[in-house]
DNA sequence: GCGATATTGAACTATTCAGTTCTTTATCGG
DNA sequence: CCGATAAAGAACTGAATAGTTCAATATCGC
């Protein structure tokens, strides 16, 4: 056995998912990640292949945070639901703003190929849990094109949150397109 | 007299603005300019002050360019417009995907603060379009609501052509949404 | 406390980048 | 054709970057 390391993996990219997520893959530099993890570079490079791999893993643990939030999942299904994923599902806390992964979607010529499949495979999902909440309501028009352009609404939503908007038109919005979708 | 250049400005703006557009701000490099517009680092330097002016030129440039379009003055002023508005407001020529302005606010961190108030002041002046295209209808919703609401999808929409998804699922969301849109 | 072992920190490298400068070259008016 | 002028090209600069290497250091089992 020898000297034991003073991070962990988990805690590494918890740290570095907020500055990817507000700086973009492209503009976070080592020494910014250096910083906010308090792990310098050997440290980082023993943990990560490189900065693409830290950043995948950033892009993960974030789907995986958000996914044990279970906001699409809280019974009984319904319209209900699908609001609470508006309103609270892009954060608010401070650099995170929006969405992690929608952000990352403007950025997929830069990223790794595997980005792109975290992505996509994130949006899948969350269409299929959309899908589930909206098909209890029993709504006249198809039940994934409700699902889809909801989604649409919700990316929408997130890039905006770069705008320094407050969140009260924000709600606003919602509450209107919520009102929309009931008459379907 | 002298030697006259063998470019203009205007040129210049129009090859590197598909560059800005597809890569971004930060992963752009001069040299990727040089090769797109034709024109060498003097040059872009004798014409531009840097890599930001240049990059809100192109901005400018876009903006004007989509506002030369007239796609929400035809008359009758309408839902159908909204309709055309969110089919080809997003363009799909190559490179030049989604919209560069939306893109553009993935990456207010980086760019120059101009950056921003060209872009705000674009969507004012969209909202502002929707707005009078939707009060022609004569919604029971309240007009500046709905707008807002077709903004974020539109801006949605946009990001959303970063994914290679088809022509074909777009234009059925936009139907539906049209949908919903006419019963409020 | 000692040796083995693994982390850590700091110095280093090679590359790339935005931006500058200066020489060469082309075009104009006369 | 010539001199003035301005653009174009290429070489250069300094800073910043991702990634590497290696010596110093801390911790463990014994």
């Amino acid at each position: 056995m020898g000297r034991p390391k003073s991070f962990s993996r988990e805690e590494v990219v918890e740290k570095a998912m907020p500055v990817f997520w507000k700086r973009g893959f492209a503009d976070t530099t080592l020494q910014e990640l250096e910083r906010a993890t308090g792990v310098n570079k050997s440290g980082l490079y023993t943990e990560f292949r490189d900065k693409e791999d830290l950043f995948v893993a950033c892009l993960r643990h974030y789907i995986e945070s958000q996914e044990k939030r279970g906001l699409l999942t809280k019974e009984p299904l319904g319209w209900k639901n699908v609001e609470i994923f508006l309103k609270n599902g892009p954060l608010n806390k401070g650099e995170q703003q929006g969405c992690f992964s929608v952000n990352s979607m403007r950025e997929f010529a830069v990223l790794p190929d595997e980005a792109y499949g975290v992505v996509t495979e994130n949006r899948a999902l969350l269409q299929h849990l959309l899908a589930i909440n909206i098909e209890a309501e029993k709504p006249g028009m198809a039940v994934s094109a409700i699902a889809e352009m909801v989604l649409s609404f919700f990316s929408g939503l997130c890039i905006e949150r770069n705008l320094k908007s407050g969140k009260a038109s924000s709600t606003r919005k919602i509450e209107n397109f919520m009102t929309a979708l009931r008459r379907l």
